[in-house]
DNA sequence: TTGAAAGCGTTACCAC
DNA sequence: GTGGTAACGCTTTCAA
């Protein structure tokens, strides 16, 4: 392992001294440009690189941001975490990952880390905060985007989950469907989404809109999980009830959607013709399954929190807080069509 | 924001030094167990968190470990994230993203990182280091764990790839198939990986084993890029040919397979009937597409990963160095039957 | 069992 | 334009 060289070492070669090469080596102002060809020479030689741990302590900064998630391995997440770090990476940002698990207030994970100035800024996907947890998060001091959720305080980034969900019982309504089901679930752990909810009251104001009554066409599934298995699980429930299927599914996420059409298809239920079914997310296999989708563009969203985190980094902490929803957009393909018999 | 307390402000109050302080919160011996009790209470009324800089400056500890792949959006990624998070996050250790752009050399990326102190330990995923690259690796000094990839020092996990990829072969030629094509290529980088040879390498021993010729039966497609769309591609150049097609096809990925599956489908050929696809991976969607595929636990790999790195950092630099074969499977799904026409 | 003090490697302020 | 030096907040000898 080659010795490491620090900023003295360097300043005793360029014969200067370590507030110069500080100086020079970071291209501030009243830096002579000889003294600076001479102290990056000398850097270069001791292959000299910066402790960012001392850095960081003597400036304040840590040039890191935290991201919060309930879990790691979701194509969503994967998604956000790729545009962040597109955004991040190229302004000297580093990222750091913080899974919280169902059982922990996610709240105490992030005192510590912040607290112990660990990062500069935090992005949290999907943690929803209760009452409680709100008055701790106030004092951290730290720049916060939150994505999917929202605060009174901190950014945050939405899609309109309302009207997403309400286009996509709009364009299955147009096509002559008159029961429909709504596939949802709180997510996988206890911190539970509002965005489930808000999903079904969406094609809840669809039906109403369209003059019909949501008693009658609307069947809520909440045990769909937004997983794979959860789709697939609530396609297997519905084939083993008495009860005529719907015509027409939509589902929260296309993971789910995905399942069910799995399940439908493996039970010899064609799709669009026996069933139509709409997701939401277009998710990158979504195409192959021909799905109609709600598209939100997620990895746009990581750069979104990406660039928030940044400027108000360097505004100061005075920038107002701004609440951001991120476009939608319905996207048909073959998972949707007329019901075989259309009511008449 | 609350004032920020320093160990200074917990040992004032509890009437103690800093070094007791310090070792006391810490569960240090030679503490007296009235001494440790009032100096907690002091910690918890002054809601005292140890400052993460400072003490790594001055023990030498980050409790950081770098994660370096050439992006994070893909599944593979995403599993392996959540298998090491899984097993750092309880041991006090979190997880650092660095993304390696194609243009960049990797190895200067993992230099600042190391040298700035930033990071205890490195774990790559798939990035392939020249000989160029190795000089600059030694000088490290911090442990180092391959995925996917070796090198003379430094622990490293692979798959048997050369074995998966025969196994997959096997499985068609026992079905009767005798018109086989290996879909691989470079991964979506410069980065070049030697992964997608060593499959094709496999296929072509299954076949010299059974007795066959391999320039009879293997046709090889390394434009498959590991993706979706690179799988779509190939089938579609397939289609537009004049030769027959390959009745067996073997991808180096279940994302190639997946688009290879769709595409086919799309221009009505049915799997397995018209064509039979052995995949690579497991994805989470492979059960969905029915697809028969080369199983390695991504998960676990990730798991072992950061159980290596914890074990060479508890145990010194010491530890000789393990290179470690994942355990592979063949799972038979749906994607795969006897050719329509047996050579007879 | 406890405390004093010397680092750890920078940055930033204030003279010069 | 440059240098001296006090922070930054903790860990870790070494004495007591």
């Amino acid at each position: 392992m080659a010795s490491r060289s620090t900023i003295g070492d360097v300043a005793s070669l360029a014969g200067v001294s370590v507030a110069t090469v500080s100086r020079a080596l970071r291209g501030l102002p009243n830096v002579s440009s000889l003294t600076k060809a001479r102290v990056e020479a000398a850097a270069l030689e001791l292959d000299y690189i910066v402790d960012a741990r001392a850095s960081s302590l003597a400036s304040g900064r840590t040039h890191t941001i935290g991201l919060v998630a309930p879990w790691f391995d979701s194509w969503y997440e994967s998604k956000v975490i790729s545009g962040l770090e597109g955004v991040l990476a190229p302004a000297g940002y580093d990222l750091l990952l913080y899974a919280i698990k169902t059982s922990v207030r996610p709240v105490q994970t992030l005192r510590e880390r912040v607290r112990g100035r660990t990062v500069d800024g935090i992005v949290c996907i999907d943690v929803f905060f209760d009452e409680e947890d709100v008055e701790g998060l106030r004092e951290f001091g730290v720049p916060m985007v939150l994505i999917g959720s929202r605060l009174s305080f901190g950014h945050s980034l939405t899609i309109d989950n309302l009207r997403g969900a309400s286009a996509a019982a709009e364009h299955l309504l147009q096509l002559g469907h008159r029961r429909l089901l709504y596939v949802g679930g709180t997510q996988k752990s206890e911190l539970v989404s509002p965005v489930s909810d808000l999903r079904a009251q969406g094609v809840a104001k669809a039906i109403t809109d369209a003059g019909l009554d949501v008693a009658e066409v609307l069947e809520v599934a909440n045990d769909g999980a937004f997983s794979l298995a959860g789709g697939r699980k609530v396609m297997r429930r519905l084939q083993q009830r008495s009860e005529p299927l719907p015509t027409g599914v939509i589902c929260g996420s296309d993971e789910m959607a995905m399942g069910l059409l799995s399940e439908a298809r493996t039970s010899g239920l064609s799709v669009p013709e026996d069933l139509s079914v709409v997701g939401f997310d277009d998710h990158d296999l979504a195409d192959v399954f021909g799905l109609t989708t709600i598209r939100q563009g997620i990895y746009a969203t990581g750069e979104m929190a990406g660039r928030l985190i940044l400027d108000t980094l360097a505004a100061g902490e005075d920038l107002p807080y701004s609440h951001i929803e991120m476009p939608i957009s319905l996207v048909e393909r073959d998972s949707t069509a007329p019901p075989r018999v259309v009511a008449g």
